[in-house]
DNA sequence: AGTGAAAGAATCACTTA
DNA sequence: TAAGTGATTCTTTCACT
């Protein structure tokens, strides 16, 4: 479905998407044409899901990420979509995942600061949720940043 | 530093900064200059980090999703700067970052095959990287997708 | 996969409030 | 210090080869 040039391609896309069609065709030995029609390709098959700007976190005053592990005893289908609705309209989330093994989610927040972590896991552990376990804790520092949620394009040697 | 029309501009990038500057301008009342020399500042004062593309997982056949929690008793800075050199080498590592709390590191992969995380925990505790204790789970699912890993604009009710 | 032309967008010197 | 006009240059897009 994808050839080394598709390959290329994304992964040049996935590092800075506002290279121009010619910088990009060069690079895979293509004239423009050729290469916008493979673009519109992988953006039409879904390859390419968005381009978005990445922010720099700290200077947005949002420089403190925490981690939060949830288990709950809910498992009703009901239940959880309220809780998904509940958790997707806070902002501080940014990641959110359903997850196996010993806690049932994991979340990442990014905030100002220690005491907006305090009060969302308050509101985790007191509100209507029936929430068993809440455990968290800080980032203290992060090494790989610009692969961030972002999928890898080059094959791994494993 | 940031008034309000940066923020709003800030907060359309990271949706969608493919986005003409017209349309943009446009969306915050200004015409085309006015707006351009916005974002040029935005750029240079390193508010926004890059632009990149957004790749859809499943369809580049990586998606499976694992979580990594690690601990170790090795507390030198040489050995740190060694570890985060052999991790930041290997593609299926999408996320890493030193935390607070039980645990010393978090990772998140992401991978084709079950196979490929089990190789590579088995490489974190049989290698000579001295772990003490590797858990990990796997994305069941994924309910909050485009905030992922970009800093949140917007301010929070909180 | 490539050429070339037409439409569209970004960039900047200069002007205005 | 911030916004606007208009010219120039660069980019994207597409019919045709």
């Amino acid at each position: 479905m994808l050839d080394k040039i598709d390959r290329n391609l994304l992964c040049m896309l996935q590092q800075d998407c506002k290279q121009s069609l010619q910088a990009l065709a060069e690079a895979v030995n293509l004239t423009s044409t050729p290469c916008w029609k493979r673009l519109k390709r992988l953006k039409n098959k879904g390859y390419i899901r968005g381009r978005g700007a990445l922010l720099d976190n700290e200077k947005l005053n949002l420089g403190l990420t925490s981690f939060v592990l949830i288990k709950t005893q809910q498992y009703s289908s009901e239940w959880y979509r309220t809780f998904v609705q509940r958790i997707a309209k806070i902002p501080d989330v940014l990641v959110f995942y359903r997850i196996s093994g010993e806690y049932d989610y994991f979340m990442q927040l990014e905030v100002a600061y220690m005491k907006s972590c305090d009060i969302f896991n308050k509101r985790l552990v007191n509100g209507v949720l029936g929430l068993v376990d809440v455990t968290s804790s800080f980032a203290m520092e992060n090494k790989i940043y610009h692969r961030a949620t972002r999928a890898r394009v080059k094959s791994s040697p494993n």
